[in-house]
RNA sequence: GCGGGUGUAGCUCAGUGGUAGAGCUCCAGCCUUCCAAGCUGGCUGCGUGGGUUCGAUUCCCAUCACCCGCUCCA
């Protein structure tokens, strides 16, 4: 394995080549706001589209859709975001453990021999009752808790002019909702019988305490997501199917094996919704951390809102005649951090003859940003290279650039990533044909113009 | 949110109580017939807001942002 990437270097050369800059930049910047550039964008889409190509398209099971962001906040309140996303909090000054506050009083009164249920109270109240009882921390048993605060992971804000409570509404921290309350739609206008996936890509956020790495951890994300719906008593099958399938997306793409591992979940990790979840690692510079997530939702959330709405949401299974709430698989992950570990695993530095050395982003064709550069040899020759340059920007995401000698070029295009480098050079004037040189062989070869366009579309095939 | 550190050009750094340099990058011109060549010229900066001072990039205060440690989970 490939000695492992330093993440300022990750970070120096996404913002250098306009992957990925710093959020907000001209005033100061944004805590973990991130803005992507023109190829950062364009790598991003690749993986979006690969994605949707995998999980929608090629799937004879799984259909797309795309839901608002902002939702009735009956679905936050029924999911159980509100209620699990919304503790008051407190922190230990002296060994900075955090604590829910009123489980904190409830444990202490319990050790004093009175039962205490301070569940409920509002935040002054349970940061006077610590301070005026003088309860003491279960860690270092110090007497300096700071304030309680309302720690809430959901971004909230007011739809309408007026900010009263009526109005509420909060940006959603998953999208998977978006698809459960949607679920009769989709079975009604597709007709479709389980199984059933509905895949949907979006941005979700999630007012982190401590976001991070750079792109890995963000309070503002984009989700691609999966629910696929089941017999309860195939949910297992299909749970190992998709921890399968996923791995094998990654693997196609090129993402390094040896850096991948799957991680199953300890009951007390799990969160509200899920009743076996096993996580897809990859290892980043700065360790393994999750990737994918890919949870047994079992009928949890249809069951919820079926109870609160009064929709039905019961299976008929035509074959059988039996009714059933289908159970939900749902692999779930960042694009954010698919970014980072492909543009980790294929960062490489290699040593070339003279001792001089080259970045190289060994990046799935699919997903690099350029499929291709075209390079006149020398300026001279530019009004040709524009006409190659202009027939493939009908079919490919090219780059064009004269600036500089041939070699500093290819450097260029090897950081950011580019396969294939076509070079006109004045052998062209006479036979027509352009020389493509690869950026994991440096092989080179020499090929009529006419024929780049479907020698291309060949290699860029996915 | 807490503790520690940092903030000068796109990047890496130097420097001074009298308003700033170097290397690389980038741009233009010359040159150049396939892997970071050379020559000439050029662009760009003291995080932000106050205070002290005749004068602050430098000293003081605040603020913001970033990095490293504790929480989390896409």
């Amino acid at each position: 394995m490939q000695a492992t990437v330093s993440m300022d270097k990750i970070v120096a050369l996404c913002s250098t080549r306009g992957f990925v800059y710093p959020g907000s930049q001209i005033y100061g910047g944004l805590a973990n706001a991130w803005d992507y550039g023109p190829l950062g964008v364009e790598m991003k889409n690749n993986i979006k589209r690969a994605w949707w190509k995998k999980f929608v398209q090629e799937s004879p099971h799984n259909v797309g859709m795309d839901a608002a962001i902002l939702m009735n906040s009956k679905v936050w309140e029924v999911s159980g975001h509100l209620a699990s996303f919304n503790d008051p909090l407190t922190d230990c000054r002296v060994c900075r453990s955090r604590f829910r506050a009123d489980k904190l009083i409830g444990d202490w009164g319990a050790s004093q021999g009175q039962e205490i249920n301070a569940d409920g109270w509002p935040n002054e109240k349970l940061t006077a009752f610590i301070r005026e009882q003088g309860v003491s921390c279960p860690q270092c048993k110090a007497q300096n808790f700071t304030d309680v605060r309302n720690f809430n992971m959901m971004f909230k804000t007011f739809q309408g002019v007026t900010e009263d409570s009526q109005s509420v509404v909060y940006l959603r921290p998953e999208t998977a909702q978006g698809i459960f309350i949607n679920f009769r739609n989709v079975l009604r206008t597709t007709r479709a019988k389980l199984p059933l996936g509905i895949a949907q890509i979006g941005k979700a956020f999630r007012n982190e305490i401590t976001p991070g790495n750079f792109v890995f951890r963000t309070r503002e994300f984009e989700q691609m997501e999966l629910e696929f719906f089941c017999r309860p008593e195939e949910s297992e099958k299909w749970f190992d199917y998709w921890c399968q399938f996923c791995r094998d997306w990654l693997r196609e793409l090129g993402l390094n094996e040896e850096r991948i591992r799957l991680r199953a979940h300890s009951p007390e990790e799990l969160s509200h919704y899920s009743r076996a979840t096993s996580d897809i690692e990859y290892l980043f510079p700065f360790g393994w951390a999750e990737l994918w997530g890919i949870a047994d939702r079992t009928d949890y959330d249809l069951k919820r809102h079926g109870e609160a709405s009064g929709e039905d949401f019961t299976y008929l299974d035509p074959y059988t005649n039996e009714k059933l709430v289908p159970y939900c698989i749902e692999p779930s992950v960042g694009v954010e951090r698919l970014f980072l570990a492909f543009l980790t695993n294929a960062y490489c530095e290699e040593e070339l003859e003279g001792g001089d050395s080259r970045v190289v982003l060994r990046l799935h064709p699919v997903l690099a940003p350029f499929k291709a550069a075209v390079l006149p040899l020398s300026r001279k020759l530019g009004e040709q290279a524009q006409e190659v340059y202009a027939m493939l920007r009908k079919h490919f995401t090219v780059d064009y650039d004269e600036t500089g000698s041939i070699g500093k070029r290819y450097r260029r295009q090897d950081e950011i990533g580019t396969p294939y480098c076509i070079t006109y050079d004045f052998d062209s004037l006479d036979d027509g044909a352009v020389t493509i040189r690869d950026r994991d062989t440096m092989e080179q070869v020499r090929l009529p113009i006419p024929e780049v366009t479907a020698w291309l579309h060949e290699r860029l095939a996915y």
